[in-house]
RNA sequence: GCGGGUGUGGCGGAAUCGGUAGACGCGCCGGAUUCAAAAUCCGGUGUCGCAAGACGUGUCGGUUCGAGUCCGACCAUCCGUACCA
């Protein structure tokens, strides 16, 4: 008789003990340290997808090894509820923002409860509801108090036709993705925060983040990218206007050719604004994204101002000076000057319009190149290495007054106002006579109204018919409400600490709850985010210290970030996308279709997508192989790092195993009672292996978890469960229950609920999820014996083995004696022989 | 364009430090069991070769007794690029 694991009713009934003995449910204890692990936060977009599972995959090990560990483990779920889909899904199909998304949380939750992750739901939030936007909205008061916060012209994509702001990703070659007009840009007085006055301490507190990848702190500082440069004045010939530009090259100063303003520079609108073809230059240049990848992917254009500026320094070299539209006003003084000589762009530029290029650095390349070298052709910095001729130059300039040396950042202020309905209202209030006023605080929360119709285009707030009509807070006349929304950026860069404290109607969270919690120890998510959030989180956390909220400065101790999860795809004989459950594998190998069996072709390995119908629904896979397959799927084959390929075959390879350990556990009959007879001394050798071998997984799983190598220590557990399998009959029965106890305790990270299962069926009868984590013993590791690669030549010809510790000239000559070694050393003189005990021997002959 | 990552059998991947390349799994091949199949179990499986052996970690070059690992150049692909989240 086959013993049969009935996966749905033992997963079910596990994750309905884990629920009603509230396993993870957590509250603040000074007797137990606190450790606060944190997947990122999802957008509750109607169904979990793949991504999802392996994102909460992974916290969930980190959750339930940590509180194995003896720690106090918070791992709390939420709702990134604000965003565009919710007002997308209003447009397309009239459903209300706040009903679709609410309706898709509360489904979503669903199916991660029946995955049966490790979360604290009494903790969950959502951020679009008053009760969580309330204190963000106190926040950004707070900001406005302590001078973080402010309003500024800035540009955005607009789209004539919808007349509507639109986002980067709405913008589709560019025109607008609905209206398909070209899209214009357009200025509007916005919100800001000043991220730009902790750029240097953002940048410093990198260091600090040794828990982070290498790649997301690299990332971050470039983002920051701090540059130490010049900023001086040009004198325009035959007028008194000066233009003030910023280069990080002072050091190519003599190899100037040109001067270039940004099209909405005043300088260039006073030097310009009366020339044949300005305004259509103009008009040309604003027909572009707002988007870097836009702006430097266009064709550089110039406009001859036909204006001149004097070179500072050679008196007798005048510079043409340009309107360009890649040149962006936000950035350095909106005026640069171009060496193309030492600059890709300056080059394409230059020779465009006919320019000289002058070489003043011999970098040994062609030209253009940025590399170092020496400084030619540059009067009094000739012979200097770029480095020292920067300095030099820094030093000429502010001797003669017309400029400084200065440090800027490329980060840019963060712009929190949004054009859009489904967002946190910005609690501001505008009078005719008293200006901007903030609510006052007894007023919080603006509430979003929810009587509000899609109809027309633009902000549904903006024609309410008398939502943002209110009184002035200060004089108490009739004023309007601003009807901009924040950034949702803005919710995702504190719910860290909400969640430390997510009832507390009175603030967004106390600080001694905070304080045992945060910063978070484990953050877990995708690399698409290791600038932006991350960095405004940081930012954040900053602002709120300054504020008086916390002491905290960084808010995640570390980081992980996982990988994407790719799919094939499949296409019909008509070239339409097909979605894997509807395609299967004919008994040639060929795909076909399911429903009349015709050809299908299979297409490349690519993120899952809807548009391309590559996805997964992991409902599906939790009705035919339940939760912990796909876990152990998940896990076991790429590292969390890296792209995964979902496939069918993995999957039911996971499955498989789970039966199998079923199977083997409960069919050998194991009972913790065997303990009882347990005698060290007594055992064959057999039984020492399998000892020695519990005893390094138990080591080694522990530590390829805290190193997120969750593929490995899935592929340990299966080699440890292997042996057990086929040492079962011959195992002394008290080293096999230990094994397999292991075995199990081993197991629960990844597969809960096939452990807690086992756990029970060897005779436990208290949750395995509140069960310590095995200890191991170091001294059971020692076999006594020790095998290693002889080489000849650097090519491994034999291997031998000799007892531990033996000496150097004992594993010379024992290597000198294999047969193998012998035959390709014979006739030939042995010129070295190179011995590294325990790790290879290389004999170099000839 | 710019910034960052990745590249190893038919496939996903492993290889703490520069030291036996391919652990573990998927797939495939052969066998057992079965009336048959599914499931399960056993064996094999980098390429070429009867074998000895040769070749082999994206490409080209370098350092070293020895390179998947270090250095240089390149190619492909993915992520981000400030209003997708």
């Amino acid at each position: 008789m086959t013993t049969r694991y009935n996966i749905k009713e033992s997963e079910a009934k596990w994750r309905k003990a884990w629920v009603d003995q509230k396993c993870f449910e957590v509250k603040e204890n000074a007797d137990k340290e606190a450790y606060y692990v944190l997947a990122m936060l999802p957008y509750p977009s109607g169904r979990i997808h793949v991504g999802h599972v392996r994102n909460y995959s992974l916290s969930d090990v980190i959750a339930r090894y940590r509180k194995a560990q003896g720690y106090n483990v918070l791992n709390p779920m939420g709702w990134d509820a604000f965003g565009l889909p919710a007002e997308n899904a209003a447009l397309e199909r009239g459903a209300h923002p706040a009903d679709w998304t609410y309706k898709n949380a509360a489904e979503m939750k669903e199916q991660l409860m029946s995955m049966g992750f490790a979360f604290d739901w009494s903790r969950e939030i959502a951020t679009c509801h008053p009760g969580y936007y309330k204190h963000e909205q106190k926040m950004f008061l707070d900001f406005l108090k302590n001078d973080l916060a402010y309003k500024k012209e800035s540009t955005v994509n607009w789209d004539p036709v919808d007349n509507c702001v639109l986002a980067n990703e709405q913008v589709v070659d560019g025109k607008g993705w609905r209206s398909g007009a070209p899209v214009e840009k357009r200025k509007l007085n916005q919100w800001f925060l000043k991220i730009t006055d902790f750029a240097e301490d953002l940048l410093s507190g990198i260091k600090s983040l040794e828990g982070w990848p290498e790649k997301v702190r690299i990332m971050q500082e470039n983002w920051i990218g701090k540059s130490q440069g010049l900023q001086f004045k040009w004198q325009v010939k035959g007028s008194d206007t000066e233009i003030d530009v910023y280069t990080t090259r002072p050091d190519t100063f003599f190899g100037a050719s040109f001067i270039a303003l940004a099209p909405d520079h005043p300088i260039a609108q006073k030097l310009a604004s009366n020339k044949d073809g300005f305004d259509a230059f103009v008009k040309k240049a604003n027909q572009m994204g707002t988007s870097e990848v836009d702006i430097e992917k266009a064709e550089k254009l110039g406009f001859d101002t036909g204006y001149k500026a004097t070179h500072p320094l050679l008196p007798n070299k005048e510079l043409p000076i340009y309107v360009a539209n890649f040149i962006l006003m936000d950035y350095g003084t909106g005026a640069i000057y171009g060496v193309p000589a030492h600059d890709q762009r300056d080059y394409d530029f230059a020779v465009k319009y006919n320019l000289p290029i002058q070489q003043v650095v011999e970098t040994g390349e062609e030209i253009p190149s940025s590399s170092d070298g020496t400084i030619i052709n540059s009067d009094f910095l000739n012979g200097l290495s770029v480095k020292d001729a920067k300095a030099e130059m820094i030093k000429r300039v502010e001797a003669l007054g017309t400029g400084f040396g200065v440090t800027k950042y490329r980060l840019r202020d963060w712009g929190v106002s949004r054009q859009r309905y489904w967002g946190c209202p910005v609690p501001i209030i505008y009078c005719d006579d008293c200006g901007t006023v903030p609510v006052p605080e007894n007023q919080l929360p603006v509430e979003l109204p929810l009587d509000v119709t899609f109809d027309k285009p633009g902000n549904p707030l903006d024609h309410h018919p008398t939502w943002k009509q209110t009184t002035c807070p200060s004089c108490g006349k009739a004023a309007t409400r601003e009807t901009d929304t924040f950034d949702t950026f803005f919710e995702s860069s504190w719910y860290q600490f909400r969640y430390c404290d997510p009832r507390n109607e009175k603030i967004g969270f106390e600080k001694a709850k905070s304080d045992y919690w945060a910063p978070i120890d484990q953050y877990i998510g995708g690399v698409e985010h290791a600038v932006l959030h991350l960095l405004y989180a940081r930012f954040f956390t900053r602002a709120l210290n300054k504020c008086g909220y916390t002491d905290i400065k960084e808010p995640f101790t570390a980081l992980y970030t996982q990988g994407m999860v790719n799919h094939a795809t499949y296409k019909d004989e008509a070239g339409n996308w097909l979605y894997p459950k509807d395609v299967m594998q004919s008994h040639n190998g060929a795909w076909v279709k399911v429903s009349d069996q015709s050809p299908v072709t299979q297409g490349r390995v690519i993120k899952m997508s809807k548009s391309k119908r590559n996805t997964i629904d992991p409902q599906d896979i939790l009705d035919t192989y339940g939760s912990d397959a796909a876990r152990l799927f998940i896990l076991s084959d790429s590292p969390p790092d890296r792209d995964l390929e979902w496939t069918e075959a993995g999957l039911e390879g996971a499955w498989r195993y789970i039966n199998r350990l079923y199977r083997m556990v409960v069919e050998a009959n194991i009972n913790i009672s065997d303990h009882v007879s347990a005698d060290p001394e007594d055992i064959k050798s057999i039984d020492k292996e399998m000892r020695s071998l519990t005893h390094q997984t138990i080591k080694a799983v522990g530590d390829d978890i805290e190193k997120f190598h969750m593929n490995k220590a899935v592929a340990r557990i299966r080699e440890f469960s292997n042996k057990i399998e086929e040492e079962l009959d011959d195992l002394t029965p008290w080293v096999l229950s230990e094994a397999v106890e292991r075995l199990i305790q081993l197991l629960a990270p990844f597969t809960p609920h096939l452990a807690e299962e086992l756990w029970h069926s060897i005779g436990h009868l208290t949750l395995l999820a509140d069960q310590p984590w095995p200890k191991y013993e170091e001294t059971l590791f020692e076999t006594g014996e020790v095998t290693i690669a002889v080489q000849v030549n650097g090519k491994m010809r034999a291997t031998i083995t000799y007892p531990k510790d033996a000496d150097k000239a004992t594993i010379e000559k024992i290597a000198l004696s294999a047969e193998n070694v012998i035959r390709f050393t014979e006739g030939q003189q042995i010129r070295k022989v190179i011995v590294i005990p325990d790790r290879i021997v290389n004999v170099v002959v000839g």
